[in-house]
DNA sequence: AATCTTAGCGTATTTTTTACGCTAAGATTG
DNA sequence: CAATCTTAGCGTAAAAAATACGCTAAGATT
């Protein structure tokens, strides 16, 4: 595939597990006959191609890397500081892998949200939690941060939570999803009775097993019927 | 300047005047010895120049193409369809007035508000009401609907109204603004109501002149009260 | 059997939104 | 110059939404 070596997307996926929110990293991959130095994890991303879109480009690349398929990713933002790619040793990494000659890279970025249990990943890919990440290739920590602000802006419009959750859930883990993304609280008594007021969710006959407490309904989340109102969790 | 033939800028600059939300649009330069053909008009945008970071380019073509300055840009798409520079005559004229040998363009949107009033603006461009567009070259028509939908939907949260009004302002123009550009009718009583509780609105002891009823009173937009808590007016 | 944790329903109060009545000020009209 | 027209500007009442918090229930643990 030919490669365009002026622009590339980079993909910022976001899952949930153990109360927090997690971003998917992927391993630099290794240059034969040379030594890996610089930063060690980074974003999956690559070069766009020559005749390929750039949403193309992203779902291409994301499949490549981490093996999720059918995942809708978001674009939010454009890195193009021509002094992004430092240090010398992290661009001559791209050059090498890329097999391109590689001078300034203008990178678009997309973020999207998963189910981390349910997705099946390659190795060499790393779920590490978003408040405490190590240092990454090139800009990509600044990448990650302002994916974070976009993913908060529309956690509160769109129904972005039940990407994150299974397909049946509690209305806990879903309370937890909210406390946790938006950084707030919130009066579980009060949650329920806004809850039980929307008609997308809708409890199973069915109830959690195996938790040391009353064990809890399990919902699910109707999408055809929230696309009929749209009206919005909290 | 270097120019990168490989990334662009276009900047989407909307205006408010006669009660409908307008665009600024630029001729196409003409071309020595060569007939212009294709499309008119165009946003205001160029190819970047190779040490130049996005958002500085940005603002460097809008001042060098419309006199415009020291505007805020907010950046909020890429486009980048292999195919997006149709047809080739217009392709033509670009690779003819950037001078470059011109192949994919990968374009950077950004969007940005002022008062078509008060600004200083250079011949050859066109306030243009954003809802019947004439076609324009490229895939700008495209470029200026995704921008209003970002418009759309900063309007409610942020203070973007202040942007289209003059410094001093009547509670009517301030209504007719969101009315127009959310595209909805409120009840003005209701709406005086809301906004005499917020702070960061003062009335002036002025009134508005020249017009054939009542005269209302003139208001101006407390910037640094409305970052103290930041209510949103409707 | 007592205790602990979370589930799950309810009621009372406050705050916000919505609907709409009414007077006031100035320009226009016959 | 009085009647009329338009928009400004204040208010009240009812409806809806948000908030605070009491209480019982179900299952696991001790």
């Amino acid at each position: 595939m030919n490669l365009n070596p002026h622009i590339s997307v980079d993909c910022v996926i976001f899952g949930f597990s153990e109360g927090t929110l997690k971003v998917l990293l992927i391993e630099r991959e290794k240059v034969k006959g040379h030594q890996l130095r610089g930063h060690r994890l980074k974003l999956p991303g690559s070069l766009i191609s020559e005749q390929e879109d750039l949403d193309t480009s992203a779902t291409r690349t994301l499949t490549e890397l981490t093996g999720l398929k059918d995942i809708f990713l978001k674009q939010y933002a454009v890195f193009g500081d021509p002094q992004r790619l430092k240090p010398p040793e992290d661009l001559e990494w791209l050059r090498r892998t890329s097999g391109v000659k590689v001078d300034r890279v203008v990178t678009v970025a997309y973020y999207s949200l998963i189910k981390i249990s349910d997705s099946a990943i390659t190795e060499k890919t790393i779920w590490h939690p978003v408040d405490k990440l190590p240092e990454l290739i090139f800009d990509h920590n600044h990448i990650v941060m302002e994916a974070l602000l976009n993913l908060r802006n529309e956690f509160r419009d769109k129904p972005l939570c039940f990407e994150l959750l299974p397909k049946k859930f509690t209305l806990r883990q879903l309370q937890d999803i909210f406390e946790s993304i938006l950084n707030i609280t919130l009066d579980s008594r009060n949650f329920r009775k806004k809850i039980r007021k929307l008609n997308y969710l809708t409890a199973l006959p069915e109830k959690e097993k195996n938790v040391n407490h009353k064990p809890a309904k399990l919902y699910k989340f109707d999408r055809h019927r929230y696309e009929k109102n749209e009206t919005p969790l909290i």
